[in-house]
DNA sequence: GATCCATCAGTATTATAATACTTATTTTGA
DNA sequence: TCAAAATAAGTATTATAATACTGATGGATC
């Protein structure tokens, strides 16, 4: 789970509840072009600011032990 | 999964592990202070740091679909 | 091809995470 | 209980995420 997965996730999330990047970021809080930066996979987003995210998109965070090492 | 609960699980695994937070911050090449704002809770970190952390634990981010709407 | 709409990009500023260093404080083992 | 080890905390500095604002780009519809 990589920069570039996370920022695919939020795409395909915010695109499936039908709202443009200003509507989530009016709703979340977060700025527009932070959204974009993470969408794209230019950002490095810090916990509060997804979880901002993921909180109006449905998302929720899982921290699991890693497989096949 | 907030916060708090991200820094419980660093904490516990790197106990797991046999690892003191010296070991830990060599190993991932983040500061000793930024693990102990982590581990306490206070902290915010970047989704780099924690993958950096992570990295070491054998841990892994999963993004799921939040339950009970 | 003009207009509207959504996304993307540039730049400057502000807020804050991360670091480096030092000094407590707590924990542990002899 | 003493000393050493490990963790926590204070302060200052640096790096960078987040914001605000502006302008550009791409696509659709008329």
């Amino acid at each position: 789970m990589d920069l570039i997965e996370i920022g695919r996730i939020v795409n395909e999330r915010r695109l499936m509840l039908r709202l443009r990047q200003e509507d989530l970021s009016e709703m979340s809080e977060v700025n527009m072009k932070t959204i974009q930066q993470i969408e794209s996979g230019k950002g490095n987003p810090s916990l509060l600011t997804l979880s901002k995210l993921f909180e109006i998109l449905g998302l929720d965070i899982r921290v699991v032990v890693k497989q096949t090492e």
